[in-house]
DNA sequence: GGAGTTTATTTGAACGATCAAATACTTTTT
DNA sequence: AAAAAGTATTTGATCGTTCAAATAAACTCC
């Protein structure tokens, strides 16, 4: 293999300086568009590459981002959080930023990692996923003056204009206002929800969304919107035995929103009247069998996050307290309209 | 944020040279006990961490493979890369291996990255997924003299045990044998098979499978084999209209297998007589809704792919030639039995 | 046209680690 | 006890880049 080209073999061919080679690379608008145009076609036909080490020991700043890699925790949502990921190692690529991978299995575990990782300057900052309330590595993250931002609104505080961290979520409250509205709008009034326990502060925002579109339309009283709700743990059996409840006690349904799409993809099995049923997620999954599911627009996050970590802010709130610039990004998720054409859900045969 | 500590501060403070602190770091059977113990103690004392950068700038190896982040072609299946990513960055990250993410969108953008990868020294070698025949990639890598495993076998070479580059890949005949085998052995005779058109070399492997599974047994003749095959290519509503076409050809049914999950979740969809069906690749989808599938292992793969890439190698078969060390592994899938007591598909109400 | 100002380019040093070679310290051998 | 051999540690140089300061070149202006 043949040893790379360095700036000084370039600015030898170019017959200029080391550093000139490098302004041409680092800052053109400093260098003279004759000198500029010679380097690059220089460093074209040499086929010079900066190499990534030198320039970051220099610098300091190793242009990469650290996301750990999540266990996959919820099998069909799981998906949600590799497309982030794809989406950020896109969006980071176009500018100039790499994404590097770790895990971790508990929040200690991965306050290690962050730190091995930022010891070793090996990142510039990291994307925190799947927060939650009273989260170790936040705090651990601030007191080390380390930039980063996390998909996932800091749950538990009052005031959200003003966080202790950056932050980008999906706004899940809207997202469930206009999959309700959407029905409402097909001439729905009985429209069932599938929800998670009040612990999920996830789920609550999202249960808001889906009781205020309700109650603004006045279809239903207080009391009949309690019974068009059932509340269970996530997942395809849990969404069945729920949707079987759900048709038991609250009597007539129009329609039925769930809180994933687990619960959409169980629900749709238990439904032989074929009640429109709208997921949360938009997964393969719901796009498979055509159901209607509340898309996260995990490019908007990534734009987000990206943008958090590397505009004003640089990843950090400390030091820029007058800012007016917002420091999180509330995104507002899109519903997908589907026609379940795709199940055609067949009778069993007569029992033989 | 505190600067960190170096070497030099190391040293200083053990009262030692650089060089014995880095030899305590790299070859600490070189380095006296006494001596090495005294210069541990202030490592942990002081949290020094060698920096990664400057570390790579001097050793020109970065201790970091790269892999492309596919964009999810086949939603269901995905999950497969996913899982094998995530097991590749939890065993890199136990041999002091880093996994660092790049996108690509065509095989010609995908090199371009690799380059800029390789020249940058970002990265000592690339593990490579979804390959191909004819695929560019590996070429490019072999005459560049880059190391590299791929996730798949090299389709259309004769000689597998003598390839080009080396590989790890999941046995797919083995794993239609043995779902094949699991339905005898519970009393099937009759067992269909919804696969792939045989321009897939991974369809056409898995299909043997079971072929050879059914005629072993002989069962069945060969035209009635033929006719308990369905051709299609993958997708869940696919899988619904073959499992129709192969109830209405093929007559009395035992059991089914499929290529893909996908196609076993379409094919549960028209399955009234709940016959057994087998999917392939144990999607979370599988789990969920309760479908026995073939598990391709990802684990095992992932640790084939890190022992070819930093074992005898190195990631390159060029200039071992003559080493009688097996240059790829063939990964057995198991076989994930379920009972689909999950999917309590209702009949549909009356119609009104 | 020369002093002053701006713009363009170059030079030496540094980032933090490891390599290769040199030196100091131990142990063995005769 | 001195020489030889082996082990442990140190020193100077280097990886490829960019920073900071110095120099050179190009303009301005009266």
């Amino acid at each position: 293999m043949a040893t790379f080209p360095t700036v000084t073999d370039v600015a030898l061919a170019a017959g200029v300086s080391r550093q000139t080679v490098s302004n041409v690379m680092n800052s053109p608008a400093i260098v003279r568009a004759d000198t500029r145009e010679r380097v690059e076609a220089v460093i074209a036909q040499l086929g010079y590459r900066p190499h990534a080490s030198a320039r970051r020991l220099r610098t300091r700043r190793s242009s990469t981002i650290g996301i750990r890699l999540d266990p996959m925790i919820d099998g069909i949502s799981g998906s949600v959080l590799d497309r982030f990921l794809h989406a950020l190692t896109e969006q980071a690529d176009r500018q100039g930023l790499r994404v590097l991978l770790f895990t971790a299995t508990t929040p200690e575990d991965e306050i290690t990692q962050l730190q091995r990782l930022n010891d070793g300057a090996d990142v510039d900052g990291f994307v925190l996923t799947s927060t939650f309330p009273g989260d170790p590595r936040t705090k651990w993250l601030i007191e080390n003056g380390i930039s980063f931002v996390t998909f996932g609104r800091p749950w538990g505080v009052d005031d959200l204009d003003n966080p202790q961290h950056l932050w980008v979520d999906v706004d899940g409250c809207a997202g469930l206002f206009d999959a309700t509205r959407a029905q409402q709008g097909a001439g729905a009034r009985r429209i069932g929800y599938i929800g998670w326990p009040s612990s999920s502060d996830t789920g609550d925002d999202r249960r808001r969304g889906w009781r205020e579109a309700m109650l603004e339309r006045g279809d239903v009283t207080l009391e009949e919107l309690a019974q068009l709700e059932v509340v269970t743990v996530d997942g395809v059996a849990q969404g069945t035995a729920a949707m079987q409840e759900l048709r038991r006690t609250a009597g007539h349904l129009d329609a039925v929103l769930c809180a994933s799409d687990s619960l959409a993809l169980g629900a749709m099995i238990a439904n032989p009247e074929r009640v429109p049923v709208t997921g949360y997620d938009n997964t393969p999954v719901a796009a498979a069998i055509g159901l209607s599911s509340v898309d996260q627009c995990v490019d908007e996050v990534a734009g987000g996050v990206l943008e958090l970590l590397t505009g004003e802010f640089g990843g950090k709130v400390h030091g820029a307290a007058e800012s007016l610039e917002p420091r999180h990004r509330m995104i507002k998720p899109r519903l997908i309209v589907r026609e379940f054409a795709a199940i055609p859900m067949e009778a069993p045969a007569p029992t033989s």
